[in-house]
DNA sequence: ATTTATAATGTTAGCGCTAACATAATGTTA
DNA sequence: TAACATTATGTTAGCGCTAACATTATAAAT
């Protein structure tokens, strides 16, 4: 006589049992509450907390062909930035049935594009990934997903579903009219990595550059490196180098900035004197660096915060009619650009 | 007529009904292939291609109470040195069936056992914690797990069932050790957080002194406080305020070091010849900085990189009599200890 | 030559939950 | 008062896969 064996922990049949009511009862006081009557759902609740029982999350999965699952994809786990995003992610959906499916894209539209195919075929309730660079295979996936999905960290017209984050372009722009408005004359760009956002960012900040009649190609250095604070050291020595008139730098991010300090600070450069820095992100240490580091601040958190939010309020029906949630940056000016001219 | 609604992608029994075998034939053929033969195998895989078919793990893990996820619970989002281990984790599990479930436990004792639960409940193939100083409740759930545990970033000689990293208080204590061969006299400690592991490193740490016969408790600063870049600076100025004689300084992380090597310089000290400054994990930055910054160099990724070697060899059920690891750790001395006297 | 063991493949039932449909009691509208 | 709608609860079947047992062919041992 065939047997077999279950997890041995109670179902959701041992909680109808005590309960007196079906399964399918017990299943909807659980998910949906107001479809029973309060005298029941007590009984149930009664129930559920006497005998400890969980919902078998593969089971519900499988009956429902959706899971309790938030996918969430980021191009890297090492980049601060997005482990302050991924943070709020964590915050928001911990009180809540939902659970974090974290994926590594490493700044690979194609890892991306697997990896979405991955999720999506466990049904998740929810996708959030990173920039408005998807695939066009990745982009038609997202779109059929069924779900909500959210692309953070970016900020366009034509998001797959919602979008919350910031314009990069804008960004850089404004990282460049800065240093403009504080006197710099011979501006350089440091750039690692050079994913979507960085390049829009370097876009930003020609353009700034060219309306001020100061842009030098020749002051720009990217690298498709992976960033790094030494990285940012070595690529602003190479740069002096070659141009000691250099005397100001945007940093693609704060990481490179802070090795842009260490680097000028090795060679006797005066910062912000002879050399001023601006990073992208605002990461903590900049405040706390000598001198202080003037950075683009963006706030990942709130970013986090809000896409888990517009998942909710799409997956409990409430009409949202704005997908779209740019939350913009602020110039954080620093000693770094404070310079006596 | 009731009629279910599936999710719409082939299924087991189309690749079956397609390669003209069994659903279990075509199962074994995908988990366990030495039990099918070798013409079998062909028809099966082609048959897999042809349909595009991706096994539905949600009802693989109900139907095998065990699922392909990896369990990972760390302390930390936004701490680095998780971040690398992490990566390595993600690296090694990408080519594989598995998947990682993240959860953070916030450096909560009772928070990790939680997820320990909900991660249990859910048949992982296999759990991956931060640490030795589980609950007693978390250590005899892991301990009944029936699936591998690897208790990560520390060691001891009591695993759950393995275990990989260094010792802290060793680690500590190198770190003091150094200090004293240095010349240093008035040594102090700055530590952040205060999680076990902090708590054995200012351990070894105060064995070094004491040992020289230069252990002052007056110098020790501690809080409870999340650690920052920005905490370091603030720390050090508060204990150079309150004994200026101090010369140097164990950081119970990277982050405090660097603001440490911050506070210096605002305050017009001279690293390392009034201060010496020693960090621990050794990131990428502490090459970096100007001076740059000796640290206690631990090897995060290859921690996990090995758990998930450890936790492959046991689900494939080699013999290994090493359940403890001890990947040790590495004084890295640089400009910051390093003074001419 | 016979018996036992092994390898490969198939069948049955069910893992735990819920979609879809069914039923009954109660409320609303004409 | 009758017809229709809504609410609350129950029943049936199955989502997709695999544990457990069954069968058959082949190999090995006596």
């Amino acid at each position: 006589m065939r047997k077999r064996k279950g997890a041995g922990r109670p179902t959701i049949a041992d909680v109808a049992d005590k309960a007196g009511v079906s399964t399918i009862t017990v299943s909807r006081a659980l998910r949906d509450p107001s479809k029973v009557s309060d005298y029941l759902r007590r009984k149930i609740n009664n129930a559920v907390n006497k005998l400890n029982y969980v919902p078998h999350s593969h089971a519900s999965a499988l009956a429902s062909t959706r899971s309790n699952i938030v996918g969430v994809i980021v191009p890297s786990l090492t980049n601060n930035v997005f482990a302050d995003t991924l943070r709020a992610i964590y915050d928001e959906l911990e009180q809540g049935p939902f659970q974090v499916q974290l994926g590594n894209s490493r700044y690979v539209a194609a890892d991306e594009e697997r990896l979405i195919r991955t999720f999506l075929g466990q049904g998740p309730s929810a996708m959030i990934v990173a920039g408005k660079d998807q695939t066009d295979a990745a982009r038609e996936l997202l779109q059929n997903a069924g779900c909500p999905v959210v692309q953070v960290m970016d900020i366009g017209d034509d998001p797959i579903d919602m979008m919350v984050g910031f314009s990069h372009f804008e960004g850089g722009r404004a990282a460049g009219r800065h240093l403009v408005q504080m006197g710099y004359k011979r501006i350089g760009f440091l750039g690692a990595r050079m994913d979507p956002r960085s390049h829009s960012r370097l876009e930003g900040f020609k353009d700034a550059l060219q309306s001020g009649g100061l842009y030098d190609p020749d002051l720009i250095m990217t690298t498709t490196v992976s960033s790094s604070v030494s990285l940012g050291a070595e690529l602003i020595e190479q740069l002096i180098a070659r141009r000691s008139d250099l005397d100001a730098v945007f940093c693609n991010n704060d990481d490179m900035a802070l090795g842009a300090l260490f680097g000028c600070q090795k060679a006797g450069i005066c910062v912000p004197d002879d050399m001023g820095i601006i990073g992208f992100n605002d990461l903590e240490m900049m405040a706390a660096s000598h001198p202080s580091l003037t950075s683009i601040h963006t706030d990942r958190y709130a970013i986090g915060k809000r896409a888990v939010e517009m998942i909710k309020a799409e997956l409990d029906g409430e009409a949202t009619d704005q997908k779209i949630v740019d939350l913009g940056f602020e110039l954080q000016q620093r000693e770094s650009t404070s310079r006596n001219k």
